[in-house]
DNA sequence: CCTTGACCTAAAGTTAGGTTTAGAAATTAC
DNA sequence: GTAATTTCTAAACCTAACTTTAGGTCAAGG
């Protein structure tokens, strides 16, 4: 009886609450590197399960799974990892997540300085362009100016 | 010359900086309902760019298209919106934006309060079950306690 | 009048993040 | 030892929000 002969993929899905399906997704996506046993079925080492947590939760903060990818490379790869080891990728977690709020409440402000005016135009209206998407490439100036209800 | 023989479909999309084919996307999903010509081309007013305007802030607040269109039939369709009805729904914007900031700011909180630990456990970690995710559905408690790095 | 560019429809393709299906092989339970 | 459950792969399907393609029509300029 070796202290791990690793989890099958059923047992991951059920401490997890996911899909085996969306499990072997992740492991599509490079998420996961499970090994396999003599018959080829996957097996699991119990950190896969905090590893799966940290996806479902960084998906809540709306990273995709490219983006955790490269988070979840901030963890070693030699051992098993640390909860510091985690704490080190949660704070990763925390900048992305201080990050998108930063742009709300920025969106947010913007949103105010329009509601009075309901002007929704392009030149006054800095919602237009919170990434400067409106490249207005060369065919001149777009406004919206003019763009006022005849009643 | 009458006052308006409505716009055509391609001075839209260089006025708002969509592509054609996303403006007739939108009709298709009823969020736009121009009229046609004789030769059977669409026309739009000139408050369909604020329409459309409206569409692509609305996205960025994270609202599907489907949400747009409801906040759209706010508007009154027997006459041009004024400033003051497009100010009325930028508050319903608004609010969806509060409720998203408030969702982001108690993910952090909850984030903050498990940095430290690095548990990621399920029984301790409220990042797990922000909408109660896992539904335990009578398979007996699902622990992550354990599930700790032997190094 | 004729050409060019804008416009039309319908259908298929795209990306992200998965799920479903089908048929076969491995594992577990009795 | 057999039956039931789990797992396997590959490929097709799903939604959202569009874009692209194909094949044709309309409109504007010279």
């Amino acid at each position: 009886m070796a202290v791990s002969e690793g989890l099958p993929i059923g047992a991951l899905a059920g401490r997890t609450g996911l899909a085996v399906s969306a499990i072997r997704y992740y492991e599509s996506q490079g998420l996961l590197k499970p090994w396999r046993n003599a018959g080829g079925q996957r097996r699991y080492q119990r950190a896969d399960i905090r590893r799966l947590s940290f996806i479902m939760i960084a998906q809540q903060f709306g990273l995709s799974l490219p983006d955790i990818r490269e988070v979840l490379a901030g963890l070693p790869n030699n051992r098993t990892p640390t909860p510091k080891d985690w704490a080190r990728i949660g704070e990763l977690l925390r900048d992305h997540l201080d990050a998108r709020i930063d742009t709300l409440l920025r969106l947010r402000d913007n949103l105010d300085g329009c509601i009075g005016c309901g002007c929704l135009s392009l030149p006054k209206c800095k919602l237009y362009n919170p990434d400067d998407t409106a490249k207005a490439k060369g065919s001149g100036p777009r406004y919206l100016l003019g763009d006022r209800p005849e009643v």
